[in-house]
DNA sequence: CATGAATGAGGTTTCATTCAT
DNA sequence: CATGAATGAAACCTCATTCAT
């Protein structure tokens, strides 16, 4: 977790050092990525570094745990305001627009928060990334047992099996269907942040649309 | 890919290389892999490394295009030997489960296999894990459109779209799931190997039969 | 080129650097000399020469094009201070002389900078070597179509004929001249640095003179 | 020096080892040139190249010291066959002539007996090169003073010096006017072997006419 | 006489981290 | 609080040579 120093900093530079760590982060294993090109890009001093952080790890971490969530709650916060909780098509539509929106116009964010699905043999890594994986499903969990409770989803499916299958289609699935669509992959997205402007939303919709009517369609009663 | 020389070692040396390179190149991405660590286990020389395959990524690009789907496809066919074609349900119950059981047995394998989805910087990297991924869609679309003719799929589904998403469902849906189930992560599948046979047969099939139940729900007419 | 770490270190230690690196790179070629063993006598950190240049090649190259062009050009200011531009017998005495005796007291530095002469099949080390060799002839070039113009040059002659082969007479010939007066070879002259001191100022002055006079008769009117 | 086992060999795959050798080693410094190298290409084992020599010492020994020169005087004796030894400058027009069309149209073998020149630290090496050296000079010194003898090279000039020098305007010097008439280097020679025909003969011929013109003229009573 | 597998020393380079200033 | 020089382990890779078959 970042030093008081950390927070001490001017905005400007402090924002600048963020946004250039989550692109080295983003792009490749946490191996691979360099703090050292980091300091290089960011113009401050190698030991400053050591003043904000504990080392890579303790800057990757925070990353991971902290800065990404926030960013992307603060993102899907914006486009999912007006949520409506009763109608599970509804709401399952909103949330995923918004989850297939993000990730078009954050690549390097939803890149970075991928990484938590990655082998690796570090135990520091293996435990930071069971943290994040685990925060993940619970929430999708009740919203799924309320829509039972509604009559929305058939009795006989096992709720768990539901929430892990759907929480998978809806975020790697989709993103497998919107990068197919466009033809490219998330490198090319980082290079070219346009690029995800070729998928029209009115087209973007219906795709989305169309995948939570076939998961509608394999829960409904 | 390998030199004449690895084909003309002696069978036991030969395969004690390769399964401590698919150990070290499993637990981790590719740049966090050791070749020094291998030919230590291994206990040759770093050289003759060299006399076998052109370098770490040489070794790399064999174990992804050509080890490994070899060993997948040959454990596969012990399973699927006797595969109806004729009912899509059916097929996919079987080609799952034999899937499932593959990734349970073999973690380490089905781990390598997964290393296509990783990020990276690396060129050479990308487009080796482009290629290999390339070859895995196009056979289920084909599989897809013969059932749809059936008329066990509904005419207002674009199949490519459901090609995505049931292959991103019942590769790493199940495995989510069944890990899930198991209360392990690839990690300890490595280290426990005996972990995999607490899901009883019988749970498995279930499980399985659930899945792909509530994909072809999702897709039926 | 060296960065700016490599500036400021205490003189010293950058001399000590320097130095070796001269003799590392002087007594034999580009492949063959090693950084590890320049670290070694110098007596620091391999990582830390890194923090000086870019490389093996970055350090040859700063050397090659800066440093021994330097420090020849200081040589030689200090012993033709006095050079009249008018004679072109006595300009050519005074430099060539200038230039025998800076091989004769720096032979590391003369013997690095004939590395230029070297055969490679190294792109880089080709377009390094080709640059340095572009800077030597021109000046040498306009120096001579003064002297034709003051009649001291026949006219018939093709002066870039005339300029190559001076500067070839001039540099190695006497180079083989000296030596072979000497009895020695370059290396000799690396490991006994008095060995020059045999050849008396006046025998080679005469040496020069008559060589000298050769390339006068040879192109006189 | 090669061993018995090397004349046995068939004349095809000795000549094509011979090749290759010279190839390899022509273009770079000693310690660049690989074996490995000269074996893949000449697709014998690595074993049998050292039933045929001792090493890639003994090797390059032998090219330098017997093969070079054997081929060098058999390609010289076929343009110099009705050389006339009285006039000092129609022997070394014819001469030197031959030595510039030798150099191009064999400029690996030119590049090779070259080496002698480079500075090296392998005391092996150093022996080789000043063995090499030393017998180049001698045939040339009692030329010329045959031709002082007959009166055609004035009494004042040292012979021995005379001789070296006249030795590298010959050689060397005519080596960089003629490349740089054809505004190429050796390297470009090895890879285009055309590049010399560029060079009309008339103009090879004008040019070492002129430069002999200059030699003897810097010499004439 | 041919083969080619095995060897291991040596090369260059990158990196996270420490620490004195 | 900032700096950046120093470190040395570890990585990948090449090579000439040996030797058993």
């Amino acid at each position: 977790m970042p030093k008081p120093t950390f927070h001490n900093l001017p905005a400007a530079k402090r924002e600048r050092i963020v946004k250039l760590a989550i692109e080295e982060f983003a792009g490749q294993p946490f191996a691979e990525a360099s703090l050292s090109r980091i300091v290089a890009n960011a113009k401050i001093a190698k030991g400053s570094m050591y003043q904000y952080f504990d080392g890579k790890l303790d800057l990757y971490r925070w990353l991971l745990t902290e800065e990404v969530p926030r960013r992307k709650l603060a993102a899907m916060q914006r486009q999912t305001a007006a949520l409506q909780t009763g109608d599970l098509g509804a709401w399952l539509r909103t949330l995923v627009l918004a989850g297939v929106r993000f990730m078009l116009d954050n690549p390097r964010l939803a890149e970075l928060a991928s990484a938590v699905a990655m082998p690796t043999t570090n135990p520091e890594l293996q435990a930071l990334y069971f943290e994040v994986r685990s925060g993940g499903i619970d929430g999708f969990t009740s919203m799924l047992a309320a829509a039972r409770d509604r009559g929305q989803i058939r009795d006989d499916v096992d709720l768990e099996v539901v929430a892990r299958l759907t929480s998978v289609v809806l975020t790697q699935g989709l993103r497998e269907v919107a990068l197919g669509r466009l033809g490219v992959d998330m490198q090319q997205l980082f290079s070219h942040p346009g690029a995800a402007d070729a998928l029209a939303d009115a087209d973007l919709e219906r795709v989305v649309a169309e995948t939570v009517e076939l998961v509608l369609h394999g829960i409904a009663p």
